[in-house]
DNA sequence: ACCATTTCAATTGTGTGCAATTAAATTGCG
DNA sequence: CGCAATTTAATTGCACACAATTGAAATGGT
């Protein structure tokens, strides 16, 4: 028969709940960690023809959706923040794929241009997510409705952060 | 009605099912990176009066349930491998949690162990898993089960990159 | 016993992530 | 208009992640 027994914070008897919770194989952070990074050694064979990291292939996603955003708004999409895009970008910029532009109207702002080259890239990228499904699941309402529930979960996660 | 045609490879005209796989918000590894990245985010503050990084954590856990491992087995626990591994168990042994010891019957082997205050770290954890689950859901059941499914997951991923 | 192979951890180099700071540009209030 | 507050990206510093290499130690076949 299961404890339900909630032991006082300072107390020291009696093994309570909390122990069974400190199991590595328990905690959802660490399922999240895992996979997450199970997920980017898999993308990396996939990725390596493109000459693209993981992170530099979300960006041109984004990209390859809505040209000319600035680096805030792409670290928005991503949240990822200027001291990870900054030197990412510049690295894309170096390969060819996009031009960075400082923004006329707010010379703060540098907006984010794809080259040819890099909307040409688009074309490389198609099969890409298919060979993942393949490899990850193959069961595609499986796999739509875990993407659903990792990103109610990423906004439970982010409002939490906000709270504190 | 959804098209079901395959496109060939070389194929141009039409927009075919590719172009929605390749959407950021339908893709699970998007959906994983950034889940797993709020996540740290939220555990930070509750890390910060133990003095530990999010992956210092980790190897924590896997300490307070198996004390005395070498690096290699901690890294077959955690996915990470002696270039990960190495700089963060210095660094926890100049904090004093840990000790590495070289293995006296296999001088190549390291082998970790927990110091009494590494061990005494542990009381301070186990309040964090509550609060956690707190912030993410609180629907143990639901919790339980996503964490089950992306367990599966990364056994899938990482089944598909030793195939490759 | 010998030596090629294998097994380990450590090192090196590249690329993220993120907090904290900096510096420039813009905005808004009086 | 003048100036403080705000916004924006860049920079700096630290800590992962991982591929590739190194070097020491153990193993196995002959």
């Amino acid at each position: 028969m299961p404890r339900t027994k909630v032991t006082a914070p300072g107390a020291t008897s009696a093994p309570d709940a909390r122990e069974q919770w400190l199991r590595l194989d328990q905690q959802l952070c660490f399922a999240l960690y895992s996979s997450s990074l199970a997920m980017t050694k898999l993308y990396k064979p996939l990725l390596a023809p493109l000459g693209l990291t993981y992170p530099q292939y979300l960006v041109m996603l984004v990209l390859w959706e809505t040209d000319g955003l600035a680096v805030g708004q792409l670290g928005q999409r991503l949240s990822l923040d200027s001291g990870t895009l900054t030197p990412l970008l510049k690295r894309l910029e170096a390969l060819g794929h996009i031009e960075r532009r400082r923004a006329r109207d707010d010379e703060r702002r540098v907006d984010i241009f794809l080259t040819p080259t890099g909307r040409k890239l688009r074309r490389q990228a198609l099969d890409i997510p298919g060979q993942l499904a393949c490899a990850s699941a193959c069961d595609l309402q499986e796999l739509a409705s875990l993407t659903q529930r990792l990103h109610q979960l990423r906004s439970q996660l982010a409002a939490a952060t906000e709270a504190a």
